[in-house]
DNA sequence: GAACGGGTTGTTAACGTTCACAGTCGGGGC
DNA sequence: GCCCCGACTGTGAACGTTAACAACCCGTTC
């Protein structure tokens, strides 16, 4: 082609020509700035779509020192919860005007979190969601000196950061109370690893609900959230006398429960009633079908964006903490002592 | 504070005075050229340190048309392959220097994919992958005049651009032929949405195998990879009498499909074998733990990557098409007839 | 001693926007 | 008739980087 115009993407200067005015007019017109006559913008508008115009972000953001763009760095996005949240958060980012660029740790340590923040950042993200279910991941946050503004999901005590999260106790409590309700002398444990917030507060929400009916409770087996780790706590557990109830700290460790109590010939729930944590799709459909605890991921996601938003584009504020709540559904691997 | 220097971020030539030096020296030092005479080097690193200076990549991506950012549109990514998908892409991306921006898409039509295309257009992206399952996502995808280059995940025949994808079709012919040398006289379908092009290559696979064993194809049973649809269609299978191996489009039906037998009575693998497909975390622990078809859904992400970017920084190239084997876990969810 | 050439450095001009400011035009108030 | 003001538009300069080119130094070569 020769030099007259060759392939080049046309550029603003290129539609004011067309459409007789100045750059500055058509950016006027493309920002929807009121002081611009309506037939001129109908002019900048038809040579816009006449040469098939679209505004160079990258160019405006060097100038604005915003990209319009979200950083997200998470845990192992393919987990269910993180996934969902994740889920969330995107379309709520979008939906507010949002990119979003992700970053998915494959362990949580410090420096891992550090660099991906530092990643983020060099890229010119505008604002960060870090969902962030280690303590040490939390901690790492709150060390760390953020030039950008960020929340986190289940974060604990994030340091200055907003935090949204569910409240992971009052879950831990809602499955425990169900179970002390139906009869049982008392609630056994299977937990998550215990440097993550979530086991964290499930345990706390167990141990409160035991206490508070007076009752002793057992030690937690712990789990690493894989169904195996539930298998091997659910054949611990069958092999002891007492069993009667026992509160697992998610899902997919509570099929690992429900498959060692199979094996066992451990009948759930006429023998042993178990209660589990997430209500992942599956969970209606496990033998027996699970009665567990909701976590709303979504409205999670949702409301990360939404402080997050309101914390970029209302200037600095409070630091903002909201929690949602958990709520039970009831199935058949429950029954009365 | 005052106009002295404030709080202002360093920039190039903020470095380049520090150092002594011209900011195209900085730059020819940050951006590894060999010309530079190595005391004048680390004077500037020594500068860039002090100053706690990072690049610009916005300016960057200005100047060179390049933004280092790789764009992914995929569908739900709240299912377990998505999400496997997506987390291979990001991951690979990553390690060859590119950022990802991502978007979910609610559903699959070509408006939507059109969309997610143009919105990731905008945003300047080097390149995209699009994990597009659905044949109208496909075909979307071959009508699109794109500007940007593109690899599609499970695309079919998606017109120009490449294409990584696992080979459906072997994967449903190993799960048939697994079950047919146990004995079994035929097998039965549950297949996925008619839409999915996964569904289509695994029903032809199993029929392709049917039929090279010289054995009646039994009409399909449709379901939309739900565990609930998995339930139907097995509440229908456990009705018939004949039924003695059922092959499962995806892992999560075959756990609706298993769900409904035993309320129904009816025995796995005693009575009737059952092969998934996709090898979730939790097939291991269904009652009985699940024969499956694995698909390796890391590398499929890590290839889409690399193809992506041999095209990329390779120029233009012939279109690709690559394809991941499946391979078979035995479990024991099947046995002889 | 002049011309050459490679290594090293600096100068200037893009890239495509938005921002700050300066015009121009027309109408209303005195 | 004059001034002012508000609506509208244009001009020039950022933003922070890389690309293109020019310039310099110093050692070789003829």
């Amino acid at each position: 082609m020769g030099s007259t115009l060759g392939r080049r993407l046309p550029v603003m200067a290129d539609v004011a020509k067309e459409a007789g005015v100045s750059h500055q007019t058509v950016s006027r017109v493309l920002n929807d700035h009121p002081n611009v006559r309506s037939e001129t913008r109908t002019r900048v508008l038809e040579a816009i779509d006449k040469l098939g115009y679209r505004r160079n972000l990258v160019a405006r953001a060097l100038v604005t020192k915003h990209s319009r763009t979200l950083g997200v760095v998470s845990f192992d996005t393919t987990l269910y919860g993180p996934a969902s949240t994740v889920y969330g958060i995107e379309q709520a980012a979008r939906a507010a005007g949002y990119f979003v660029s992700i970053v998915s740790l494959k362990s949580i340590d410090k420096a891992g979190v550090r660099d991906a923040l530092d990643y983020l950042a060099d890229q010119g993200v505008d604002g960060i969601v870090v969902v962030a279910p280690q303590r040490s991941a939390a901690r790492a946050l709150a060390d760390l000196p953020l030039g950008v503004p960020t929340v986190a999901v289940e974060g604990g005590e994030a340091g200055d950061v907003s935090v949204v999260c569910v409240d992971q106790v009052a879950g831990g409590r809602l499955a425990t109370e169900h179970l002390l309700s139906l009869g049982h002398e008392t609630v056994w444990h299977v937990s998550g690893p215990s440097d993550w917030l979530e086991a964290e507060g499930r345990v706390a929400g167990w141990r409160a609900a035991l206490e508070q009916a007076g009752r002793e409770a057992p030690r937690p087996l712990a789990g690493d959230w894989s169904p195996r780790s539930g298998y091997e706590a659910g054949r611990s557990l069958a092999s002891m006398r007492n069993v009667t109830a026992v509160f697992v700290a998610n899902d997919q460790m509570a099929l690992g429960v429900l498959r060692a109590f199979t094996e066992q010939g451990v009948r759930v729930p006429e023998q042993v009633s178990v209660v589990g944590f997430d209500d992942i799709p599956e969970s209606e459909f496990f033998s027996p079908p699970l009665t567990t605890i909701r976590q709303d991921f979504d409205a999670v996601g949702r409301h990360s964006i939404e402080v997050l938003v309101r914390q970029l584009e209302g200037g600095l504020q409070e630091r903002e903490r909201l929690v949602v709540p958990p709520t039970f559904v009831a199935r058949v691997s429950t029954a009365r002592a």
